[in-house]
DNA sequence: GTCTATATTGTGATAGAC
DNA sequence: GTCTATCACAATATAGAC
């Protein structure tokens, strides 16, 4: 039961989040979303006619957050350094707030790969320009210049990893709530430094 | 219909794997496993008596698989710039052609965190003593003083997450399939470049 | 070991009263 | 808009013949 200020329809899209994000698709009942949402089964069904509408507007929802973050960020008037360091601190900190978000999104972009043109367009996206930028901006701050998508990947992949093998992490070192968090406190300078200081290194290679 | 040569088991547990990998616990079918197999539904539950002990078979399996590996080559006698390379190659590729097994473990580490301690004792992993080991080497090694957990961390990272973004890469920057199998190639060379340059610029910090 | 048949429960979805 | 009742089918699991 989430939110009781607020519309029917949005309390059952709240609930929809919380079970979906946690379960997902398959594993997600429509009687547990009605319970979370403290209404009707039949509601639902009222609302968002079927399983799939429903997950669809969660899904969006989800990964309309995370891109918008992204791109305010990457499009910004920041220098280069500066994007790297607001990135990662904010999505490690998010995302770890929010652990389910980034497994959620990965297994739906499996799962209905196809929609994924329809949401970038929506949200404005555009990867190629998003590259460009990337490439000008190293060559010009940091005279380097290197193929912009292993970088990003890279980026990427030092934030969003960590969060989703939480469980890895909890378990296997044993960490408590408090030393977890702790560590991705830490992520948000120890990243920003090992990815400047890997790019520092091609300067030897590059640089004029 | 896989393996026609092997026993009715084994050809149960090779179709149960292919299903569950590619949709997870609550996506499979035990009707799907079973035609998968070319056998009746109800021996699949004469060998494995519930859908959960085939899981847990399967899910044993690709664990193992992938701690194995990891293990061999960080507990050998290579050089660490070596173990680096090494790992980096063979994961990339490895998961590359298996791109539904990352995911499919997250997933299930999510799902029943508390299996993972037996599975590490059953594997012989320890991960306190993998810390030790890679301190003391990139110490003597490279003449650096670093925590061993993040840079193990970024590894991972830097490994898994471009396979399990797959959808993501392939669906945004609308890559086909040979540019695809290009980019996991030239991330056995990127990554390793990336990672050490990383680690040697922190030579000047704590570098006597 | 392998099959057919069936029990049993769960689940998405709709009809219709209020 | 919200509820009760119910349909139709899917899915795990078992009983029992061969």
């Amino acid at each position: 039961m989430l939110t009781p200020n607020s519309t029917t329809e949005e309390r059952i899209l709240e609930a929809a989040k919380k079970v979906f994000h946690s379960k997902g698709f398959d594993g997600a009942r429509m009687q547990e979303i009605a319970d979370e949402a403290g209404v009707n089964k039949s509601l639902v069904h009222y609302y968002y006619r079927n399983k799939d509408n429903l997950f669809k507007a969660v899904f969006e929802a989800a990964f309309s957050t995370l891109m918008a973050k992204l791109n305010e960020i990457f499009f910004s008037d920041r220098a280069f350094t500066s994007k790297i360091e607001t990135f990662i601190s904010y999505y490690v900190i998010f995302l770890s707030q929010n652990s389910y978000l980034p497994l959620f999104i990965l297994n739906g972009l499996y799962e209905k790969p196809d929609q994924l043109k329809l949401l970038l367009e929506k949200n404005h996206l555009s990867p190629n320009r998003l590259m460009d930028q990337i490439r000008k901006q190293v060559r010009e701050e940091l005279n380097i210049d290197v193929d912009p998508f292993h970088i990003y990947i890279n980026i990427l992949a030092l934030s969003i990893f960590p969060v989703v093998a939480k469980p890895l992490i909890q378990n296997i070192f044993g960490f408590s709530d408090e030393q977890l968090q702790k560590f991705y406190t830490e992520r948000t300078t120890v990243v920003p430094e090992f990815i400047l200081n890997a790019l520092k290194g091609y300067e030897n290679i590059t640089g004029s």
